[in-house]
RNA sequence: GCUACUGUGGCUCAGUCGGUAGAGCAGCUGAUUCGUAAUCAGCAGGUCGCCGGUUCAAGUCCGGCCAGUAGCUCCA
């Protein structure tokens, strides 16, 4: 007789396995579980259970067991593709956060109705109600069973080369090298969907071999599958690139290019709005607003760095061959913005020097990253630069992070946020300027301050600038692809390429910290998150038209007009809807074009002096005479702050 | 840039086996002057993304380019 714990709860049992032994419990449960976790690591239900073992049964409905489950899943798309094509060389296959994919070398790509044969054979697989086994093999033995494909033997080699243990896992007569653990009866697998074929690099890097990449998701019940889907469903119409374009905010203009947004009224009308916030709120913390030319010689970017590690990136006018002096629009602010500390000579007294500039950057992205307003080839940020000593960085970068943080709760995407720790990558250092020691001395001052902010950040290595580690607050779309919003960057080598000094205290001239920062990230950007945030119904304060006034007929279009400018005059975003359309049909308009609030009037109201008011997103308000109108909206529009 | 997919009036879509285009909404005109999600009638709008090829004949088949979508890589 054994002596467990399950899920805290003390158990005597003389079964062998964990699933046994869950059985014997719950059978409900036991059924339920897709793997389990046994003293703190996660491991299949046919683990052997030992005396003294603590369990954790793992369901779907917990990320481990999802993760389990879909790694489960990616082997059994790996086994069906390798019967219908056997040429095909295996690469990995892990779980993501949303289903799991797996990378095949072929020649021939998978198309949709390969796709299809795919999962009819995955499906057949599964009905053989294969076992997961695990193995446990010596480099050598992987390395005879996985003598045919080459990419398995570039992963054995280097796991050995580490001293790790080799396991692979077999279902049926299929083999995969693998760390597991996996479900042990991959029967369960019953709802399959395979989401999409697309291109991917070996080890991530585009200068390798190009792979063939199949996305997938599974559950084990056809309605979770059918859920899941349909979630995927919801999700794509709160897609900012759909309904911007639907609501009228931005299009795109093929004789324009790619990359090249229009704004239209609406767009540019909550762009301006969050601008005005933005430079204001800067103002009061102390900024000063610079505006610096959008182009420059060649010469600002050769002292900056970016000629030789950012060109390929920016539009460069002239041909540097013929033309005496070439020119390329900017990138990036910074090196412009220095030129106004460079002004003159600068000393203590002036730092911190906090420079703000809502700034229209140019980047020649390549032609497949684009998307919507999230990633353009021209966009205006709530760009800055902070100049202090080495005493003022930290309280200035946690200002910075301050305003950010601020900004994003205005905007209502505080909840949405996390952050990363960008790094070098130092193995990579022909991408970067600056020594090793400037580069541990810089992001060991960031991970002191960031320490010190208790931040929760992940570390992204290799995700640096070039000039510099970064803090960046990261977002997902309505897809789940995360994007950086917001960045607040330590750099400490661009002034001395700059020979931007002060002179200190003790009459030394001294080369300044520079903090890079945006406020509220690239307003393209910020406004597709925005959109899909709210689905497009943008709170009133930062609605574009915040009242519609909806006369009943042509009786109350002088009331309506009056009323109009009434408002308008109290500072509010009105908009009269004259047209001789039934209330209803008005109203069910304005409810599509997410007007936060209709003000109806008809004799009643005329005569009364109200309005009848109707909100986007609660309904009816009531009646209410205009000035408690006025009051009531005002209000609303202040409870963001 | 790479892989897969998509492109028919402003929008959503139909168009069979190749036989030179159809609907609803939006728009315009007229009627209707109306109380909380679609008033009625009429009109107009398309070298089917662009260019080339196959064919007696191409929206439909083939090739190239352009643009859009997802993913990779890159990035705010």
């Amino acid at each position: 007789m054994k002596k467990i714990n399950i899920n805290g709860k003390a158990v005597n049992t003389d079964k062998e396995t964990v699933f046994d032994v869950l059985f014997e419990i719950d059978k409900d449960l036991a059924r339920e579980c897709v793997a389990c976790n046994l003293n703190g690591k996660t491991q299949q239900l046919n683990a052997a259970v030992n005396d003294g073992d603590n369990i954790e049964p793992l369901t779907m409905d917990s990320i481990e067991g999802r993760k389990v489950f879909w790694h489960t899943a990616s082997h059994v798309l790996a086994q069906a593709v390798k019967n219908l094509y056997p040429d095909t060389k295996l690469v990995i296959g892990p779980a993501i956060d949303s289903g799991f994919y797996y990378d095949f070398d072929t020649k021939n790509p998978f198309n949709a109705e390969d796709l299809e044969k795919i999962t009819a054979e995955m499906k057949r697989l599964v009905k053989e109600k294969y076992r997961m086994e695990r193995i446990e093999v010596t480099p050598e033995k992987a390395s005879e069973i996985m003598k045919d494909e080459p990419y398995k033997l570039e992963l054995i080699a280097e796991h050995a080369a580490k001293g790790e243990t080799i396991t692979l896992y077999k279902q049926g007569d299929f083999i995969d090298l693998c760390a597991g653990p996996h479900l042990y009866d991959i029967s369960k697998i019953k709802a399959i969907k395979l989401l999409s074929s697309t291109g991917a690099y070996w080890r991530g890097d585009s200068k390798n071999k190009a792979l063939q990449r199949i996305y997938g998701i599974a559950f084990p019940k056809a309605a979770d599958l059918e859920a899941h889907l349909e979630m995927l469903e919801q999700a794509k119409k709160r897609d900012h690139n759909k309904i911007g374009r639907e609501l009228e905010y931005f299009t795109t203009c093929d004789v324009i290019g790619q990359g090249l947004p229009v704004l239209l009224p609406k767009g540019a009308k909550t762009i301006q709005i969050l601008q005005r916030f933005v430079e204001d709120e800067e103002y009061k913390r102390g900024y000063l607003l610079t505006k610096t030319p959008l182009m420059a010689k060649s010469d600002l970017y050769k002292i900056s760095g970016h000629w030789d590690h950012y060109k390929d990136g920016m539009f460069v006018l002239g041909d540097e061959e013929k033309d005496k002096e070439v020119y390329a629009l900017r990138p990036m602010t910074c090196p412009f913005q220095y030129q106004v500390f460079l002004n003159r000579m600068r000393s203590y007294r002036d730092l911190p020097m906090r420079l703000g500039e809502t700034s229209t950057l140019f980047r020649n992205e390549d032609s497949g990253e684009m998307h919507g307003l999230i990633r353009v080839r021209q966009f205006t940020i709530s760009e800055g630069h902070i100049i202090c000593t080495p005493q003022q960085l930290e309280q200035e970068f946690k200002n910075c992070l301050e305003l950010a943080r601020y900004m994003l709760k205005c905007v209502g995407l505080f909840e949405d946020i996390s952050y990363r720790f960008s790094q070098w990558d130092p193995n990579d250092t022909e991408k970067y300027i600056g020594t090793k020691e400037q580069w541990d001395e810089a992001q060991g001052i960031m991970q002191k301050i960031l320490d010190h902010l208790g931040i929760n950040y992940s570390v992204g290595i290799g995700e640096a600038a070039f000039y510099g580690p970064k803090l960046d607050i990261q977002i997902r779309n309505v897809y789940g692809k995360e994007d950086t919003l917001i960045t607040i960057q330590i750099d400490q080598m661009l002034a001395s390429q700059f020979g931007m000094e002060y002179v200190d205290k003790d009459g030394v001239k001294k080369n300044p910290y520079i903090i890079h920062r945006t406020a509220i990230g690239c307003y393209e950007r910020t406004l597709a998150l925005i959109l899909e945030k709210y689905a497009g119904a943008l709170p009133t304060w930062m609605a574009p038209l915040q009242v519609i006034i909806l006369p009943i007929s042509d009786a109350q279009a002088d009331t309506a007009k009056e009323l109009c400018d009434k408002l308008q005059n109290a500072g509010l975003r009105v908009n009269v809807d004259y047209r001789n359309e039934k209330i209803g049909y008005k109203i069910r308009e304005a409810q599509m074009q997410k007007t936060p609030f209709m003000l109806i009037i008809g004799d009643k109201e005329m005569q009364n002096g109200t309005v009848s008011v109707r909100s986007h997103k609660d309904g009816d308000i009531g009646t209410l005479s205009v000035d408690e109108f006025i009051t009531y909206i005002n209000k609303i529009i202040k409870e963001f702050k």
